[in-house]
This record gives C-alpha cells, structure tokens and sequence, in this order.
DNA sequence: TAGTACGTACAGAATATACCGTACGCACTA
DNA sequence: TAGTGCGTACGGTATATTCTGTACGTACTA
C-alpha cells in the first residue's frame, strides 16, 4: 500500500533537500522547511511533534540553524517558550554561506599551493607541472570570488 | 610529540577539505587530492598504499570520483592494471557540478511550491503568503541559474 | 518557600557509514 | 589447461552520527 503524499509533504519535502544540497543534516534541513513553510514562529515542542523527533534533537538542530545565521528567536508577549523562525530568504542565505566557505578554502588552497611550489627547485620537471597547477588553482579562486561577488550583491 | 607535517602534507590536506566542501567523502576528496598532485596516473594499488586504504575503499571511491566524471581512467601501453588520473581543472568541474545541482533543485522546489500554492483558496489569508513565498523561491532559483550560466561560461 | 514549566547537558541506544579481508570471476599467459 | 594477476562483490566489523529519555538548573508563580 502506497502511503499518501499531501502536497504540503512534498513541498517540504523538495525544501528539506535543498537544504540538504547545503549540507544541512536531515533534521536541519527539515526543520527549517517546516519553519519556512510555517507563517508563524514555533516553539520546540510544536517543531518535534510536527517533525517527530524528541525535544533534545530540536534543540540541537536549532542551536546549529541559529548558529549559521539560518534561524532566530522571537519575543513573544506573555509567553515563557521560546519560539523559532526562519530567517528572510533563508535559502538564498544559504547559499551565499556556502559560497563563502569556498571563497575562504580558495585562499587557503592557493596558498598551500604556493608554498608547495617555492620548496621544488625550479629546474625540477615538476616546477613547471606544479606552476601549472597553481594557474589552474587560481583560476578556481577567481571563480569562487566572482560569484561571491554576484550572490552577495543581491542579499 | 608533535606529528611533522611536510609541505606535500598541507596541501593534500587542503585539497582535501576543498572537496569535502563539494560534499565528497573524506577518502573520496582525499584521493582526489592526491590524483591532482600526483603527476602520472595511479593505479589502484599505489593509491591504496598512498591513501593508507584498503582496495577495496579505494575502488569504490574511485568508482564514485568515475562516476562524477572527476577521474579518468587511462590506458598503459603494455600494463594491465588500470590507471587512473583525474581530470583537468577537477576543482572547478567540481563546483559546476555542485552548481548544477543547484539549478536542479530549485527548479523542483518551485514546482513544489506553485503546485502547493494553487491548492490554497485565493481569500485565504495564507494565500498572500505562499504568493510572497513564491516570489521569493523564484528569485533563488534566477540566482542559481545565474551562478550557473556564470561557472558553466567558463569551463 | 514549594511548585511548575521550560531549556539543555549527558549517557547510552540505535542507526547509518565507512572499512577491511576474503573470495570469486574474468582475462591473459605459458 | 593450469596458473597468475587483476578488479570487484560480499559479509562482517568498526567507527561515527544521530536520537532518545532522564535528569538537572533556572526562572517564574502562587
């Protein structure tokens, strides 16, 4: 017997993979689907009954979003739970994060390279192989860079 | 007693943390790592002795890398192991890829969301919302198909 | 002050992932 | 045909990750 896929189902699901391309765990990523998809902010328990999960793994999986920037708190009037939501196009900010850790690895990969290449004298075959490479991992860079450059000019 | 880390270490390192960014596993970004600095293919012992891996892991790891068109396998006049070498400029083949993907999925999260949109009656107050919603998806989708246009105009 | 409601730290269980050694199948060789 | 060398499928195991229930600390309340 085929289980019954809602539409609301489907939409989270496709929301919860794409915060898996991000490299959002499981719960992250499903959590912020439903926070998303949600027009008012949730407290912990209302998040683990709706994703059937226990109180403890919310928390964490919040404590992450929140971490990342992905999620905040709201003050809510005479209420003593905290609630949750999702920030203003959190999926567009996810994206932008990602982009800037492969800004920051980029730098860090040229300069290994860099490094590598001066400690190999230069009339070793493998100057010319290594100088090569670093054009090759510069390029990269200057790749990640531009579309730092655009994603960041948007949001 | 702290462990002597050599030049030729670092950078594997950091290429390695550069592929794992792009969602490979570690043996996967690893090995990878070690194909872009090596400069004559390997076969899958050699890179199973380099690695420190059993066969076995290395072949199914490069069996994934194959299957993403990061690695090349290379014919050996005379040999009859198999080579295998990754292909040129594979750190920005990777982010393409990763890119694409992107593209993908957006593209299904819309759908998800127009479908899911159109099950809502026009006078409901969250009618307005999944419009603004919308909105905003399409505007990330347009960004990741910007992003791409961008990577793919260069490889 | 005693009681209640909440968030969170922690330890162990469950699950998923990665790994290894063995064994098999195939192709080439003598 | 027997033998050798290679890639790979498979079953069991280790390791890492995720999840749960319990218990604790704090803040508010009566």
């Amino acid at each position: 017997m085929k289980a019954q896929t809602s539409l609301y189902d489907s939409l989270i699901m496709e929301l919860t993979r794409t915060g898996e391309l991000f490299r959002l765990s499981a719960t992250e990523a499903r959590l912020l689907a439903v926070l998303y998809v949600e027009n008012h902010s949730q407290t912990l328990d209302q998040m683990a009954n709706i994703i059937g999960k226990s109180k403890t793994a919310v928390n964490i999986a919040i404590r992450n979003l929140s971490h990342l920037g992905l999620v905040d708190r709201v003050w809510v009037k005479g209420e003593r739970k905290d609630f949750y939501t999702s920030v203003n196009s959190v999926y567009s900010k996810l994206m932008t994060l990602q982009v800037k850790q492969w800004h920051t690895q980029t730098t860090r990969q040229v300069e290994a390279m860099e490094q590598f290449k001066q400690a190999v004298p230069k009339d070793d075959p493998q100057w010319q192989q290594m100088q090569e490479k670093l054009t090759s991992s510069l390029q990269f860079h200057e790749q990640a860079a531009g579309i730092l450059k655009k994603v960041t000019a948007i949001s």
